[in-house]
DNA sequence: CGAGGTGTTGAGGCCCATCAACCCGTGTGG
DNA sequence: CCACACGGGTTGATGGGCCTCAACACCTCG
């Protein structure tokens, strides 16, 4: 069903859950891991459906989102390079709580969900390392859950583009540039609000000079005066 | 300053961190542990402060509240008997992201932000316990986020009041009575609206004869209604 | 009894979701 | 190679949900 692909330990030491861990633990870890090539367009998993597997990225980028009963869905969090997605429900319900979607050609590493708790059991660090790793994007849903529920559209979308700044800007001639493809749609639906709304207020600050965008990609002039508007 | 109490390990195991833990890894958590009465209105931390202690609740309620820079604040959640608080930034950043105010007299116990790092090193099984504690807050802040970008107030008042009901529902003569006093503030900080709109949508409920409202208390008269409303 | 925290209710208006129409670039198959 | 479909984006018009402002009633506790 799917290729063998031998498991480098050099490459999990990428992977911020088992950062800074001795080698032992790594190679233990790497010989459980499955590597896949994900395609771009490719549904990693389906929410509700039952977690066969937990997952790392080693390379690419995964759109994590939450649809509602009517249809409704906001984006939770882009997956990049060496962070782990899927993972919790290994030690809750079971039930994946969100769709996973490859939005660029990436690679991914799984584990068996009992693999994966067992290596937690023996290994102290790895389920400690995880408790942070959860607690920062819980710390990071609160925070949104303030804006959306105070702030006005175009602060929240300020917010929204300064994050992904910090999570995936590399710098260039222009400007920094977010290091995947987002489409409007992905900013409205981080932000909390609707396609036409970011629209226009992305035109708005293109014509201001904030920043440019072409094909599905986002270049950032000035983060100061995102900065400016996303504290009013 | 405080006064030393002798902690009982039988206390521990209803606390849900160390749920099912054998009895000398209780014993180990109860020596390192501090018991404390909480009266009514104390100020248990404050956001931003560095993290002194972790927490657990023996009894009563606390509520947890954030405040942006602009003094507009949500609340995060209420916090009942057997549940941590205050325990993840002992591995991220070791600042409080919230406030956390007693709002009955309560009764907690607290560690030393090492020993419960120390004990979490020691015995994987807690660790894993606090991700399985962890990862469903970060569930419930992302459909709360979802409901808030996407619902109208009253779908999300209706839903409000049945995740209280769920975690502090008691059953009495006219319909479920949730356990702690709770104030329209809080129902509004909660569902992410106003004071006003929260008093609107309750009065309206309450000459319906979904609820009774008393004092600072509610007790849901037909949940079954709420459940349609949140529904649409 | 006074003060402060809390709750109710009205009036007004604005932000932004919604509806609608159209444009553009890309890929694909006849 | 062109027609066409389709996903994505832009922009205008409209209206309503609910935030904001304001005034007042109530309760509880010192």
């Amino acid at each position: 069903m799917t290729a063998l692909i031998p498991v480098d330990a050099n490459a999990l030491a990428d992977i911020a859950l088992f950062a800074a861990l001795p080698p032992a633990v790594l190679d233990e870890a790497a010989a459980m891991a499955r590597a896949r090539p994900l395609p771009r367009g490719l549904r990693v998993f389906d929410q509700g459906e039952t977690a066969g597997r937990a997952h790392a990225l080693l390379s690419g980028w995964v759109r994590i989102t939450q649809a509602g009963s009517d249809g409704e869905e906001i984006l939770v969090r882009f997956i990049g390079p060496g962070e782990i997605f899927g993972c919790v429900p290994v030690l809750t319900d079971g039930l994946y709580p969100a769709d996973a979607t490859a939005i660029v050609d990436a690679v991914e590493l799984s584990w068996d969900p009992s693999d994966l708790l067992a290596l937690m059991q023996r290994h102290s660090q790895v389920a400690i390392t995880m408790v942070a790793i959860v607690g920062r994007r819980l710390g990071e849903a609160q925070e949104r859950l303030r804006e959306l529920a105070t702030q006005s559209a175009d602060r929240r979308v300020a917010r929204t583009l300064l994050r992904l700044l910090d999570q995936a800007g590399r710098p260039g001639g222009e400007g920094i540039r977010i290091a995947f493809p987002l489409r409007r749609k992905d900013v409205a639906d981080i932000a909390g609000t609707t396609l036409h709304t970011a629209s226009r207020i992305l035109a708005e600050w293109e014509r201001r000079g904030l920043l440019v965008s072409r094909n599905r990609h986002l270049i950032i002039a000035s983060p100061e005066e995102l900065r400016r508007i996303s504290e009013g």
